[in-house]
DNA sequence: TAAAAAAACGAAAACGTTTTCGGATACTAA
DNA sequence: TTAGTATCCGAAAACGTTTTCGTTTTTTTA
């Protein structure tokens, strides 16, 4: 059973592998009946054309490369699943790798991902990185990037994001307006962009309502998971601040936090009303269920592949092409947990 | 700024294209002095063989294939996290594709691996998948195949598993052992043969135990998700069977019962006992927290690729390789939503 | 019918690597 | 010295495709 290839159609037909070659390429310098010939006996040996052969000479690959932090991750997969369906669409498969918030590995993946030749590359950045260089080297290799979610202004490449500042002015306000007068903030680690905008628009709600911002109201959620949550409330109640309402960086922190409440009889929204952000699956199915900030993840990886495709079109073409930066629109769910 | 290749590098060293690829590759036959001069020079070039050309010649991409019936969930996010994980450590890497559980889709995708020519193919069957055609052409092209969790035992691969038939029995018994008496199940679609599974072993704990099997209380939950466990307890409510124990197919299944029954003044588990299936996150973010059966994904992620690997491996060495079946360990998972 | 134009085909190079196998050089033993 | 043996190197083929460009064949035009 050995693979079929173009020679072999040649000599079955009697022709040239390079007529063969043009046939099936629709070349307009091949007869109407070679090309019915070619296709016919294609057809017949069930013919796949060796995608290593086609890489090596058209130097595409038609792969795309993917970065992220965690997979196991609701908003990640849910850009996941953006991704790999509209580049499915366009005849392009997606390799993903996970940089599990470390820098040493987003490192190595970069490389690996352009010694693998993809045709281009999408990234959402890890916590804990600031240098950038493996970035630029990404457009060195003239190998369109897209950046997206958590992102580096520094890096001259499209992006698409969310306004993470202003969703969480809208989330602050949201609680101001359901009447809360001290609103404490569980914040993200301190390097990521997200979780300083999300400080930033906490800090700016409360300024321009007439609430007076203080430090000691903010708790680190240096994870911004579940079991951060829960410490950050557990210690909350001990510092017994009378805080009667909580903006959390993320769902999961919210929802630790919600827990804790629960076990000791803290009522939410009566006594505290609990914010989060994201909107992950689990925010409905708690009770109560968790009012938060709706972060379109299919929606983003859907857009980064396009944007990424778009870049990719360019370069082929020859063409410049002006890095772009989306901005994904965010919206106030309204549930159970606040009043 | 042309690409670095090895006949670059040859020619600034005045020798053959033939001497730098086998120093590069620590070959008998290169004298050390010239293997240092190559690999320095190298070094100082940044070379990077071309992977395109490495494939072409070697008929190895590196490169294997995952199909999942769905990336935004819980078990499968966490089993991608297993074989990308894994994969990497070994040089390999992983392109992911999603069934959305059709077998339309599923086929074509199998398709698309096998022309991409990737090293091996690992896949989770889609809930309409019966034909196996696709999956027999997969060994038809020599491509490594393994499957998991949603398995088809017509196909003769390795298989990594649970045994959901064991598994479903020991929920089952769990209720009936803390005290229940008419226990209700949430199965999910007909057609997989985890659910059957799963609703064979419910049937046959019930029958060990003295409990009388009644069709009547099976509910039925297609898509084993959330809005399926609230329809399924709605209408067990409306039924008024004075069900006190329920196990469902799925977490999600049984959040959305128990959810429902928040809503209705119904207490768990003083009225009714809960038990779900895969312990996935939410399921202790819960409250009550959810009893539940763990599913180890991670671990079944990493099993499944290291299989694959060793098949990679045989077939690499002209070896036969013999499939095998790993069952993984379940174990109960008693939190507060049964007695 | 000859010349010009159009249509169809194919030789060959190229992509960059790996690997076989024969040849050259240097070294050892008699 | 010669023969034999390591040691080192390189020519060339191969992987399967794409594409340029020149050649041949056919058709059209005068």
């Amino acid at each position: 059973m050995k693979e079929v290839t173009l020679k072999q159609i040649a000599e079955n037909l009697g022709i040239s592998v390079t007529t063969v070659s043009k046939a099936l390429k629709n070349y307009p310098d091949v007869s109407k009946k070679t090309k019915a010939l070619v296709k016919e006996e294609a057809k017949k040996l069930h013919y796949k054309p060796n995608v290593f052969a086609v890489n090596l000479r058209t130097k595409e690959s038609k792969t795309v490369g993917l970065i992220i932090p965690e997979v196991v991750h609701h908003f990640f997969s849910s850009v996941i699943n953006g991704i790999i369906e509209e580049a499915e669409r366009k005849g392009y498969l997606v390799i993903i790798l996970q940089s599990n918030e470390s820098y040493q590995l987003e490192k190595k993946q970069v490389d690996l991902l352009i010694s693998k030749r993809v045709d281009g590359i999408m990234i959402s950045l890890a916590n804990d990185t600031v240098d950038i260089s493996h970035l630029l080297e990404i457009k060195e290799h003239e190998i369109p990037l897209v950046m997206f979610d958590k992102i580096s202004k520094l890096v001259p490449c499209s992006k698409i994001i969310i306004n993470d500042r202003q969703a969480a002015y809208d989330a602050t306000k949201f609680l101001i307006d359901s009447g809360c007068k001290k609103i404490a903030h569980f914040r993200g680690a301190l390097l990521p962009q997200n979780s300083i905008d999300r400080f930033l628009g906490y800090k700016k709600a409360l300024e321009d309502h007439g609430l007076t911002y203080d430090s000691s109201l903010i708790y680190m959620c240096e994870r911004v998971d579940y079991e951060d949550g829960r410490r950050a409330a557990l210690q909350l109640m001990k510092d017994n601040k009378e805080v009667d309402g909580i903006f959390a960086v993320t769902d999961m922190a919210a929802v630790g936090a919600m827990t804790v409440f629960k076990e000791h009889g803290i009522k939410v929204p009566e006594d505290i009303s609990v914010m989060g952000f994201s909107n992950w699956f689990l925010s409905q199915a708690i009770t109560p269920s968790l009012s938060t900030i709706d972060q379109p993840g299919y929606e983003m990886g859907r857009k980064t592949f396009k944007l990424l495709r778009k870049e990719m079109k360019a370069k082929k073409a020859g063409l410049a092409f002006e890095p772009q930066t989306k901005i994904l629109e965010t919206s106030v769910i309204k549930r159970d947990s606040t009043k």
